[in-house]
DNA sequence: CTGCAAAGTTGCAGTTTATGCATAAAAATC
DNA sequence: GATTTTTATGCATAAACTGCAACTTTGCAG
């Protein structure tokens, strides 16, 4: 048996290389974002993010797949983490609390450090409707791995309706979170906006708004 | 006042010009999804597939704004229709029960001549992960109709969480139905994947599996 | 601390994607 | 049937991306 020469995704890094790597994607996706959201999309080329990030351009490339990924596209190790944090929930926990709690828990720590880039980020996603579409499809990868955790703990399939709708509502909710959020005008904190789409799911979005 | 020189967006097309828009969209489309399940993604040109429509490489990219649009861009008319389907349900019905049969009866029309299309669009993009961002921004464009016709059905502004969720809530359900109609060994039809999935999405996805 | 192997970076050449602009063809309008 | 708007196309050009072959850095074992 070999020792693993990655990077544990859960547990975070492992040695000098793999910091390296995670500064140099995130100094390129810090560059991108920063870049864009001061002269907008295509006033923006890949030369000069790499040269904001002092790497060459090829190398922006060993690291994103296009301009828009360096923009869009999140944490790779997320939808790991994120399916560990669901089957690592209390048994007792129903599926749909053990989910919340777990995405509620994901979001944060990801938030963490970088409450403003995300909240650039989201303007900018906002701003380009292209870029908008690549967060899903981001998501959607997150969101695989989430209906794994679930099919997981609750003893079903990968293929079945349930698992694949919880996580599909779930990541919905969270979409819609993440808009109001960027609303400039809305000043609720993202973790009141999540609990409050979750809640409105889990009630069957029977009611109409009230209030 | 001035005639609307455009085609109805609800209604279909209004003379000689938009039929042929119309043909011209829809050869590149088709050749686009058929040389890729053919050969491959990057084994098809922008070229190859102008040439399969009889157009030159220069004319695509007014119909498209790039190669993965042509392979995954939704009638840029859908969400107009949806949106009106939505406005035009009977008052008494409530607004998921309304969303529901709008979002069928667009579906069941969008499907209706090109059925086999549309599976093998369904093949070509789950082999090809990049193209989900595509459809995403597709069925994005088309949820904000939704969620503005939910909005004027039941009196709220278009950045109320309800109709936000609603709609995005809706359109996840739709993902996962087309996802499992895309199963080679799933036979059940696509109507009835869509009712089984907004059935659980309305019943607050509360219930496990069972079965 | 030295040397070897693995992984990461860079430059370069070449293809493909995508856009602006000018012109010709087609169709709607009167 | 003349005009006026829309659409199609060719050409030029920029930017996005990929494969390959050096070269450098890091990890690791002796």
């Amino acid at each position: 048996m070999h020792k693993n020469p990655y990077a544990d995704p859960v547990n975070g890094e492992r040695g000098l290389r793999d910091r390296k790597k995670r500064q140099t994607r995130a100094a390129l996706g810090r560059a991108a974002v920063t870049l864009v959201a001061e002269r907008g999309y295509d006033q923006v080329t890949v030369e000069d993010i790499s040269n904001a990030a002092d790497v060459s351009p090829r190398t922006f490339f060993n690291y994103f797949a296009s301009k828009d990924d360096a923009l869009a596209a999140p944490d790779p190790d997320g939808g790991a983490r994120l399916r560990a944090r669901v089957v690592g929930r209390p048994a007792e926990e129903g599926p749909v609390a053990a989910v919340h709690a777990a995405v509620l828990a994901e979001i944060t720590e990801e938030l963490a450090g970088d409450r403003e880039l995300w909240l650039l980020r989201m303007r900018v996603v906002q701003q380009y409707p292209e870029l908008l579409a690549r967060v899903f499809a981001g998501g959607e990868a997150a969101e695989r791995q989430l209906a794994a955790g679930i099919a997981e703990r609750i003893g079903a399939t990968p293929t079945d309706v349930y698992p694949l709708l919880l996580a599909a509502a779930v990541s919905a909710a969270c979409r819609v979170a993440f808009i109001l959020w960027a609303e400039p005008d809305d000043p609720r904190p993202l973790e009141n906006l999540i609990g409050e789409a979750l809640d409105l799911l889990a009630a069957g979005l029977g009611a109409p708004p009230e209030s």
